[in-house]
DNA sequence: GCGCCAATGCAACCATCGGTTGCATCCGCC
DNA sequence: GGCGGATGCAACCGATGGTTGCATTGGCGC
């Protein structure tokens, strides 16, 4: 298990600009490489790259919209993304509970400096 | 949001063969560069540099025990590493919520072709 | 209808990263 | 003490993310 994993999907949103990009894909609902690159810190060009692999990964698609080309996102497709992030998360969970001591784990460092340490 | 995401620990566990690292090492309990790289489809010194960036993140951390160097999963950090995960996913999950339609797109695309398009 | 401007596309180039091979080193154990 | 296995370091390679620069194209206003 874990292998299940579509390496295209993972990687696609394992990609910190990416995932900025759907996000604000998410927010706007629709957009351009160039509208996006003015609110990320890349340029149009790296945009246009990003959104060409997540347009390959199935997670967006574009639709040309008189001379700009509009992207949006794939709702289906970000929803099987968004499954697979949390199998991963559910696999590692489940393991970490078994070998015990999750909890105290989030335990501690939710309480991180309150704690102990003194000089 | 979406933000607050620790980039370093995003990368570590991005990258699919150290996730595949950290399987391991949670499967075994501890592992060296030189035993996991027997249960992978790279070399030695390619694990040793995912080891040394999985350190770098805090996944892991290693103590020397005879001349092996023996890596084990740091549980409080991939418990953290766990919840950036589902919180990007949750995120997303909401918003996709928000915008409608995310259960239709799941049940259309679980149903594929099933259903309206007829030439 | 025409021209200008903006948006896209393409190409070259650079840095970083994951991966490999090869070699040096080092340290237990027999 | 020496052999052997384990680690560490370095050079090198291909893919990828990022940039700059330029060519192209196609809308829209005049």
């Amino acid at each position: 298990m874990t292998a299940a994993i579509d390496d295209q999907l993972w990687s696609a949103i394992g990609e910190p600009v990416r995932r900025r990009v759907l996000d604000l894909l998410l927010e706007d609902g629709v957009g351009t490489a160039t509208t996006l690159s003015e609110r990320l810190p890349v340029t149009r060009q790296a945009v246009a790259k990003h959104l060409a692999v997540l347009d390959r990964a199935g997670l967006v698609h574009a639709g040309v919209v008189g001379r700009e080309k509009q992207y949006r996102v794939d709702d289906a497709q970000l929803a099987r993304a968004v499954a697979q992030l949390s199998e991963v998360g559910q696999t590692w969970d489940a393991r970490l509970r078994r070998i015990k001591r999750i909890a105290e784990a989030i335990q501690q460092q939710s309480d991180h400096e309150t704690g102990g340490d003194r000089p």
